[in-house]
This record gives structure tokens, C-alpha cells and sequence, in this order.
DNA sequence: AGGACACTTAACGTATACATTGGCGCATCG
DNA sequence: CGATGCGCCAATGTATACGTTAAGTGTCCT
């Protein structure tokens, strides 16, 4: 009879312990994958199999897999049974739909930031990014431009008071991120951005909804529009 | 040797070959349980493992895990690691999330539809819904009123060309589903939806984009602070 | 008696096994 | 030479195996 004494750790099953990256392991895969897309490391159009992501992640396909599923849920891939799963690029016809939804969305954020009458204390984050946003158009920075941009969106959203329509509008940002970042350089400086998020920030200080809406959509469609032009001018039909 | 010629059907591994309920198992198990979720089967508060609902619907966990997810992910269902998995209750907390996003996104369709200058032939469906409204309400018949009113709204969305807004406006009546068809029958009859209903068509019809949001906002206003005020009143803090 | 700690075990997260499937190439036919 | 059909195989969808974990429980120590 063959005893086997002492394997010594085989571990031919199981997951992996204790800390491999953090939390679960789909957790992990999906925030690897999620940011390697919005950082243009898996450009649009990147394909690649359950397994190949597995592989690189060192993982099994069964936490890559779910991870895939929920960005597919958000609109980041798509996943094309038996061809892959394909990094999604963003049509223009794409970022029309979101930024129609942006336009609904965002003013409606304004407005229920302004009827909080929030103190001033809590406005001034939004204050700060609208300085630094400012001050990197100075230096010309455009990066450091976008993300003062992009932190006083969320900035204002999250002072909503409604977590539903904070995870919604971050996740349509997500989409339209890559997008942005191409056009950035290809567009006219900011240079009225700042001025009107003051002025966002002036109505919701004075607690007046109706122009804190207004002037939100105003801003986002004027935006909006601009990246449109730009996108069709462009021809880029595929991000 | 031993030749096994004939193993009948042993199948101890392997999907179920062919046409088990309609497409993937995923696909099926997200169907039923969504269903018994909005028709109140599976209640608020139910709790199940992720075993129970693969033996109930006779599949393993993978295909059920991935429904759940989902269902998770559209805020029905609350995964709750060795707890198993909770039917959400909408709370009215909840509620006045959904409604808030509702009071941005429709009236926004609204607006998109009118827009459009759609042919009267387009906007018949609407007029017909309108129509089986009015006569619900005369016969009384508080479910068929509901099913039109959804209707009508699930129409009004679609026209409005934009699929990531009508996704998203389509989850979160679900979302709102089951409180409504507790709150029908505790609230005044809807006499005026019909009439609000028939002016939203009309300024659609008008190309009216700015009345038809107008209109439509007041209408979710209306109906959003009437069902919030009998979820307060009735304390109804679970659904 | 009360609290801490170890033990048990149910449930999950992850890994792995496996059958089906649908696309693609190749061969055959028109 | 182009169309059509068959068979192969890679990739997925699903089932199953298995280790970890933490909720619950009982015990022991103080």
C-alpha cells in the first residue's frame, strides 16, 4: 500500500490565500481591466480571450469572467461569444446618447446641490478645483486641467445627495473618458469653463436651483456640442 | 480489456444539450427570477442562497451566480456573502432617488422625441395607450390603468432614439415597479394623468420640445411626491 | 456569570473539468 | 472557378470540485 506522506503543497485547486492583489480577485481583475482601458493601455478595439486576460492577470477564467461581465454591463466592452471580448470604442453616436444623458442628469445634480443650501464649508472643494483648473490653463497643462475638470464634476455630483445618480454619471464619465483625453488637444483652450463653473457655484451658493440648472446645462451642452464637432470633424467614427 | 460500449446517457457533466428554457441558462435564470421579483413571488426581504435558486430552477450555481450578479448589479437583488442573496426592499429613501433620476431622464426624452417631428403615424401608439388609460379608469380597472400607463411611458422612452436612456429609464421602473402596485390602491385615482398624458402628445406633435419637458416634468413631480407622501404616511419603510 | 477563544461547518469564491457550439478551412460538387 | 457542405477545433457556457472564511456555538478560564 502506497502511503503518501507529505505532499507538499500541491494546491492543484483553491484560490489564492490571503493578499494577492486586494479584496476579491474579481475586484482585482475588474479594476486592472477598467483601468487599463480608460489609460489607452487596451486601446479601443482590443480583443483578447477570457483566458488571455487570466493568464496575465494570474487568475482563473472564473473571476476574469465576471469582472468582464460588469464591464460589459457599463458599456466598456463587449464580449463576442466564441471572437473574444473587444475593448468598445466610442462612436460619436455613442457619446451623443451619454451626453444627452449628462445634459439630463448633470442639471438636475446642480439643482438638488443648490436646495441643500449646504454650507460654505462643503462648497469649497468646488471652489479649489475651479482654482486649479484655472491656474493649469495658466502653466498650460492641459492634463492637469482635465482632472481639476473632472474632480469638480464628481466633486458636485457626489454633494447630490444621491448615490443612484452619482454611480450613474460616473459611469457615463467612464465611457466618455477616453474620448475626452483624444480630443483635449484638438480643441480650443477652456478658457470660459472656469468662469462658468463659478457661476454654478455662485447660484447653488445662493441657493438658487432654477439657475444653478440652467447654467449646469448650458455648460454641458455648449461642451457637448463642441466635442461633437470635433469628433465628426475628425472622422474619428471609432475610439 | 474492458470496452465500455454503450454508456446510455450518464451525463454527469455538461449543459443541458439543447432547448432547456430559451437561450443561455443565464439568460433563463435572470428571466424567471427578475419576473418573480417584479410579480411579487419572491417578495422584499426574501432570502435565498445561491444553491436554493440552482436547485429550484435546476441548474448549478454558475448560471444562477451570474443572474444574481446581474440582478445586483440593477439594484434588485443584495448579495450578502454568507448570508445569501436578499430581495431589496425600496425604501422611500430609495424611492426619491429613483424619482429624482426619473424627474431628469424622461422629461429629457420628452424633449428628444419632440424634437424629432416624428409623423403623427409614429406617436399612434401613444395616443392609443392615453386612450386605454381613460378607459381603464372608467371601468374601474385599476391594473389595466397601470399597464397602460406603462405603457405610455415605456413608448414615450423609446422614441426617443437614445437606447442607453431608455435602458436606463426602463431599470429603474423596475426598480419602482413593485411600490407602485402596492401604492395603487391607496391613492386618488389618477384622473389626470390622461389629460397630462394627451398635452405631453400634443406638444410632441407641435414639435414643441420645451413645453413637452415641461409638461412631463410637472407630471413626474406630481406623481413622484404623491407616492413618496403615501409611502411617509402609510410608513411604509420596506417594501 | 461573563467573556474570550477555539471549533464546526455552511456558504462562498475560485479553480478546474468537460460538452456543446459555431466558425472556418478544406474538399467536393456544380 | 465559385458555391456548398462537412468535419475539426478553439472558445465558451455550464457543471463540479475544493479551500478559505466567518457566523454561530460551545467550552473553558477567570
Amino acid at each position: 500500500m502506497v502511503r503518501i506522506t507529505s505532499i507538499p503543497r500541491a494546491r492543484k485547486h483553491g484560490p489564492t490565500p490571503s493578499p494577492p492583489g486586494r479584496g476579491s480577485l474579481v475586484a482585482k481583475a475588474y479594476r486592472e481591466i477598467r483601468q487599463r482601458i480608460l489609460d489607452n493601455v487596451y486601446p479601443a478595439g482590443h480583443r483578447a480571450l477570457e483566458q488571455e486576460y487570466a493568464d496575465e492577470l494570474g487568475l482563473s477564467r472564473t473571476p476574469v469572467r465576471e469582472a468582464l461581465l460588469k464591464l460589459a454591463s457599463e458599456g466598456l466592452v463587449e464580449v463576442m461569444p466564441r471572437h473574444g471580448t473587444r475593448v468598445l470604442p466610442v462612436s460619436p453616436d455613442d457619446m451623443r446618447e451619454i451626453y444627452e444623458m449628462l445634459t439630463a442628469l448633470e442639471p438636475m445634480a446642480a439643482e438638488l446641490v443648490a436646495r441643500k443650501k449646504l454650507p460654505a464649508a462643503d462648497l469649497k472643494p468646488l471652489v479649489d478645483a475651479s482654482r486649479d483648473m484655472s491656474a493649469a490653463l495658466k502653466a498650460d497643462d492641459l492634463d492637469a486641467w482635465a482632472e481639476a475638470d473632472e474632480r469638480y464634476h464628481r466633486l458636485l455630483i457626489a454633494l447630490a445627495g444621491n448615490r443612484l445618480l452619482a454611480d450613474a454619471v460616473q459611469g457615463l464619465w467612464d465611457r466618455a473618458h477616453r474620448a475626452r483625453m483624444v480630443t483635449l488637444r484638438l480643441r480650443p483652450k477652456p478658457v470660459n469653463s472656469t468662469a462658468e463653473h463659478n457661476a454654478i457655484v455662485d447660484a447653488i451658493r445662493a441657493g438658487d436651483a432654477a439657475t444653478a440648472a440652467r447654467l449646469y446645462r448650458g455648460h454641458r451642452e455648449r461642451g457637448s456640442s463642441e466635442l461633437l464637432a470635433i469628433l465628426e470633424r475628425a472622422r474619428i467614427s471609432a475610439l
